[in-house]
RNA sequence: GGGCCGAUAGUCUAGCUCGGCUAUGAUGUCUCGUUUACACCGAGAAGGUCGCUGGUUCAAAUCCGGCUCGGCCCA
């Protein structure tokens, strides 16, 4: 007699609950716009577990490249795995807009001079490109399920707003104040082409050839020394000759003078070490200031610099008839006076290593000129305290910060000569040219360059009037580098940052610890005596398919929108965490990205299998079956194994084994296990096994998808939703391994597996449809506990533990084992 | 010139901290197969001198030295 309730659930036929066959990634876009009304990533300031993630301010230029997207993605999982441990994540949306690129590509678009046009015009100018790169930005950002608080103006912050600007002037107010901001005449990488100074992290170099000259110095009562130069336009700014101390050919001559030909300078001949021998002659002119390490040897020898070349890029009154003329053009000048007083005796073609600034691709010169600069050097010692003691995941990368810690010899410079930047808040008397800034305490932006100072009256002089605004902005890392500060409130909002200071994750490639790490560290530990971070997360960077690093100017980048809408968001992330551990490199693959998007497919036809059962109320762990507490104890072991990964906040391994546990032993072997309990179409089965099977299947689904929520938040939002709760999964708990949930059985499990795969072998090898029944089989006696569900999956009529004793039996041996079945071979159909 | 990182089947990758059965997983290749979710599938198979070379050890992908190649950074 069936039940009344078993005959419901015939009639019904187990419709499944997830209608839609196929999932595809349009259907992202759907929950993308739920995911905007809904908001489930929003975040209470109010709350007292707060967990702060100052994502990497993206700086705008065009459309994002794949890489960047992947980056992006990886660090949502951070975001939304901590939400789902209980935090309360401040997760806002930044966007970096200060800086030159946007300043180059306006000249370019409009076909201005951005020196020549009037300020205010070229900023509104380049506000108006950087609002619309951002509208796409955002939307690449909301496509691949990005889940900032939110995406509205409100709760979102720009490094270009007034109040943003506003935060970092103050912070600069206060280490004016503190006289840790100074101005100095030194030499400093100038780019032409960007007309600025810039730091030593924003120099990149390039192998160029050039032109060795080879040309002869008259030393007095001795034979010319030949000295080796590929820069003769720096003939005028020679400070000294060096020689190597053992270097045989020139005993003798240190400590003598030699003459500059046509400039008649004469300089000392200095014995030195850094004078490599194997290079040209063995003796090198010293001018101030054709490289590094000509800058290095005038601050070593007390020389005094001569400059040769101006900011704008011609010869100065130094280089006499040469004034005013392009220092590429003063070379081919200089280069024919030499060859007619005969002093030039050789050429030879050579390679050189160009600094060039990273952004406009130029070679860049040491010019000197004043610039402010704010001291690091007296920090380094904490900094360095902070760097070893950091959390930084992977371990292995907290020797990049060391190393740049160790190698920072000089004070940063601050100050550019730029236009779409924070502006510098200073003024000058002129009456006595003192530079004054305004007071602490109010926090506002300041434009120095069309406004009039905050204050009436000179601190120095008295003067009551006559005050120039300053007009160069800062280098925009002044600005970055605050950005885990501004997050948080700080100078804003003290209840909020009392509380989120101190729990904020730094999550960023690891090519930008030189700059935007370390400088992060420096300026919060200026501002507030501690360390900025609580955790540092450092990611590898993606490579295109060569292994070589991805960017716009190389072409090797595809656009990501297509491939989005392709493979879908979850896949993209997906294949984030699969291809690479934590800290290495991925390279970007469309076949393995296609590849992973099958997952999606499988777990959809999972989840929509499993929902053709019921979800029983509530189920004693105690009352389901013995096979069913240990399939849950296989689950809880994968739960147990990934939670080092997760806690390490590398993802890689955890998601390969929940996808291997999904794919591999839960799909192919426990859907198929189940599958006649569930259906128990011939009542081989009580009521209260069937019931368990479905209990098991639907909380197994949900620590699942639950695992892998922050990483394919899509997908497993949609199935939840659909399944077990409208409001979603991205505020449910991250699972833990359960106490209760172990199984003696475990130890069994492998030897089921292989059993499984001897009867599919046993059917394979003798051409029998799987769903071909078997007369008879004997198995492990440890398998007893799976008797009813071995039979039903394989169709086995009478199930024995012992060995058989009739005629007839095929032996299968099982692989990877030393177990056997035997199999009583169906009659042959006629 | 210096530093850091890497080198594991055709391709990508795990394992290396703390040495130990037959080296992980994916993808690709090949064979077979429609079974009450899934052919974007299932069942199987083949495929590796763990860069090279010395050393330590009963035992090395793993520890130590040297070398080669590649990448990144710095001078």
């Amino acid at each position: 007699m069936l039940t009344s309730r078993r005959k419901d659930i015939l009639g019904k036929k187990f419709k499944p609950a997830i209608s839609s066959k196929r999932w595809k990634p349009p259907a992202e876009e759907e929950l993308a716009k739920v995911w905007d009304e809904e908001e489930p990533c929003s975040f209470n300031p109010q709350a007292d577990k707060i967990y702060s993630v100052d994502t990497p301010p993206p700086y705008l230029s065009g459309s994002a490249h794949i890489g960047q997207l992947i980056h992006y993605t990886q660090i949502d999982m951070i975001a939304r795995f901590r939400r789902m441990q209980g935090w309360e994540v401040n997760f806002p949306l930044g966007i970096d807009r200060n800086g030159l690129p946007v300043e180059l590509r306006v000249e370019k678009k409009h076909g201005l001079d951005m020196h020549t046009t009037p300020r205010s015009e070229f900023l509104q100018k380049c506000k108006e490109l950087l609002d619309k790169d951002e509208v796409i930005m955002k939307n690449l950002f909301k496509r691949l399920g990005i889940g900032f608080n939110t995406y509205d103006e409100e709760g979102s912050y720009r490094t270009d707003s007034p109040e943003y600007r506003a935060i970092t002037q103050a912070t600069f107010i206060d280490l004016w104040k503190r006289s840790l901001v100074y101005s100095d005449y030194r030499p400093n990488n100038w780019c032409f082409e960007c007309k600025t100074t810039i730091a030593d992290a924003e120099v990149e170099y390039a192998e160029r050839p050039t032109t060795l000259n080879y040309i002869y110095f008259d030393v007095e009562g001795m034979e010319p020394l030949q000295i080796a130069t590929t820069r003769p336009e720096l003939l005028c700014a020679c400070g000294a000759v060096f020689i190597h101390p053992d270097d045989k050919r020139y005993a003798g001559y240190g400590g003598k003078k030699a003459k500059v030909p046509i400039f008649n300078l004469e300089v000392p001949i200095i014995e030195s070490h850094t004078a490599q021998m194997e290079f040209g002659t063995g003796a090198l002119m010293v001018c101030s200031y054709g490289d590094m390490a000509d800058v290095m040897a005038f601050r070593d020898h007390a020389l005094t610099p001569i400059a040769a070349i101006s900011p704008e890029g011609t010869m100065t009154e130094a280089a006499g008839p040469y004034e005013g003329m392009k220092s590429e053009e003063a070379k081919k000048k200089i280069i024919e006076a030499l060859k007619e007083q005969e002093v030039l005796f050789k050429q030879e073609q050579t390679i050189q290593r160009v600094p060039l600034c990273w952004r406009s691709k130029t070679p860049i010169e040491f010019i000197a000129m004043d610039e402010y600069y704010l001291n690091q050097v007296d920090f380094l010692d904490e900094l360095m305290r902070i760097a070893q003691t950091a959390d930084i995941y992977p371990e292995s990368h907290r020797q990049i910060l060391i190393d740049w810690i160790n190698r920072v010899s000089v004070d940063w410079p601050i100050s550019r000569r730029r236009y779409y930047g924070t502006e510098i808040p200073l003024w000058y008397c002129e009456a006595c040219k003192e530079p004054v800034a305004p007071e602490r305490g109010e926090i506002r932006y300041y434009q120095p360059w069309c406004e009039d100072p905050p204050f009436t009256r000179c601190p120095k002089c008295g003067a009551e009037s006559n005050f120039t605004g300053e007009e160069r902005t800062f280098d925009t890392w002044m600005d970055s580098s605050i950005s885990g500060l501004q997050i948080i409130g700080f100078l804003q909002d003290d209840k909020l940052f009392k509380k989120a200071f101190g729990n904020v994750i730094r999550p960023q490639g690891k090519e930008i610890v030189r700059t935007w790490l370390y400088y992060s560290l420096l300026r919060t530990y200026q501002l507030t005596k501690k360390p900025a971070f609580k955790e540092i997360w450092i990611s590898g960077l993606v490579m295109d398919e060569k292994g070589e690093k991805m960017s716009k100017s190389k072409g090797n980048s595809p656009d990501p929108m297509p491939i989005i809408d392709k493979y879908g968001a979850d896949a993209m992330r997906l294949f984030g965490v699969l291809e690479a551990g934590l800290g290495s490199d991925i390279r970007f693959s469309e076949d393995r990205l296609a590849g992973t998007a099958k997952f999606m497919t499988k777990l959809w036809n999972i989840a929509r299998f499993i929902s053709m059962f019921p979800i029983p109320e509530k189920t004693e762990h105690t009352s389901l079956t013995e096979v069913d507490q240990w399939i849950l104890a296989e689950l809880n072991k994968v739960i147990g194994e990934i939670q080092s990964g997760c806690n390490k906040l590398d993802f890689h391994r955890p998601m390969i084994e929940v996808r291997g546990f999904t794919w591999n032993f839960f799909a192919d072997h426990i859907l198929e296990m189940l599958k006649g309990r569930c259906f128990n179409s011939d009542d081989a089965f009580s009521e209260d096994e069937q019931t368990s099977a479905w209990s098991t299947l639907h909380q197994a689904l949900k620590v699942i998808l639950k695992a892998m929520a922050p990483v394919i938040p899509f997908i497993t939002d949609r199935i939840y939703r659909e399944l077990y709760d409208k409001e979603g999964i991205h505020n449910q708990e991250y699972p833990l391994p359960r106490k209760g949930w172990n199984s003696p059985l475990t130890d069994y499990t492998e030897l089921l597996l292989q059993t499984n795969s001897g009867f599919w072998k046993f059917k394979r090898e003798n051409n029998l449809s799987l769903r071909q029944g078997l007369p008879e089989a004997w198995v492990a006696p440890e398998l007893m506990p799976w008797a009813k569900d071995l039979q039903a999956m394989h169709g086995i009529e009478k199930l024995n533990f012992t060995k058989p004793e009739k005629k007839g039996i095929v032996e299968v041996s099982l692989s990877e084992s030393d177990e056997v079945i035997f199999v009583l071979p169906p009659e042959p159909e006629e």
